[in-house]
DNA sequence: AAATATCCTGACCTATGGGTCAGGTTTTGG
DNA sequence: CCAAAACCTGACCCATAGGTCAGGATATTT
């Protein structure tokens, strides 16, 4: 009662305190480096966007860089994942579309994770470095390994798997980190599912005929 | 004989000075702007790697801004050359694979121009806006209906012109934005002539096969 | 209920970077 | 050769943004 936060809020634990405070924080901290990139975005800006004052945030996160290696580290798992549900036993009439799906998903869904990560890369990767050699890395030979085993079964024409890869990546990541200038130029105010529809049939149809892919 | 500068370096016109420094501080701006992004990017720095004081950058270009938009004005022309070289009368066999040619060859010889685009776009193209609106749309729309008017012809199987061209867009492009994720991919400090070959022939390989195109 | 750990925050410090300016030098035009 | 125009620049100004800190509030533990 003696103060309007515990009074309005009735007691919080303190773990669910922490809690909801990083995240709020990862939260707007992605959504500002996305948008504005890294030094243009400022810590009074993550902050009034997270509902708290400055020195909070950097309470929890002793410095900028920090705070956004953490959102890089987040950000990166979830680029990654799907790559390694497409295996050598399935045939890639199913497996590389919906690969394909699952990239074009989340440019829908997610897009903040796709043009942080776009824009760390254009500038060097300097935070980023260390864990494409080694965790996408590993992610990166095992499916060029298997896109190469589909290969060898006749599954699909021999193609570069590497460059097949970075073709599917970029084409599919350019529906969000290249929305606006599409919007842009279809006079649209955002890309709406009929956009990620045809995007998604279009590459997907590419990649299928391309690599002389069988349909069942 | 009095000046260091006049007796090394004989006298120089005024105009010749004017086009040298503004070459200098121009080219110096792009390569940083395009390593390090717009607000990581001090005119100090611009300055040094130009050879020249601070104070005189300032000179020619009364701000940061103004220096910024010059060197986008600039690439933008680079960036939609090539494109209206498509046209109705050519069979698509041989422009598309000319134009993604020309494409590749420029994110291997300017990769500048891309980089420093792409990072405008990320973050809501604040400068580039208008210029994307009309000059672009308008060679985006042509080029659009070169495709439309292929399709008709039967000489192409009916795909989304739209879609068609940003996925040619992103997948050459990636050459040089997402050139040093590639390389770190594939163990190498950067990408070779090689690289570049293998990612033309599987981008014209995947678009002819895919848009249904007959070889001649 | 007292002691302790965690959380919170306004005020402050400092470095940096964009931009100004006054006074200089060099080139040009007459 | 002289005046005007163009060019040059070290020193300065100031706003901003990252980061510190001391002291207070809240929660947890004993």
């Amino acid at each position: 009662m003696s103060n309007a936060k515990t009074s309005i809020a009735k007691r919080r634990k303190m773990s669910d305190i922490r809690k909801d405070n990083l995240k709020q924080i990862l939260l707007s901290a992605e959504n500002l480096f996305a948008e504005r990139g890294y030094s243009s975005t400022t810590i009074s800006a993550i902050a009034l966007q997270a509902g708290l004052p400055k020195a909070n945030v950097l309470y929890y996160f002793k410095t900028k860089e920090t705070l956004y290696k953490e959102v890089l580290t987040q950000l990166l798992v979830l680029w990654m994942q799907h790559m390694d549900e497409m295996t050598s036993d399935q045939h890639p009439n199913e497996a590389l579309p919906r690969y394909i799906l699952q990239k074009m998903k989340q440019s829908k869904q997610q897009p903040n994770a796709s043009r942080i990560f776009a824009a760390e890369i254009l500038h060097g990767a300097p935070y980023l470095r260390e864990q494409l050699q080694t965790d996408l890395k590993a992610q990166f030979i095992k499916t060029c390994q298997v896109f190469h085993d589909w290969i060898a079964k006749k599954w699909m024409d021999p193609i570069s798997p590497e460059h097949l890869l970075f073709m599917i990546w970029s084409s599919t990541q350019a529906y969000s980190d290249f929305a606006l200038q599409s919007s842009l130029l279809m006079d649209k105010d955002e890309l709406d599912d009929n956009d990620f529809d045809a995007g998604l049939e279009l590459i997907s149809r590419l990649v299928l005929k391309g690599c002389g892919i069988n349909l069942v």
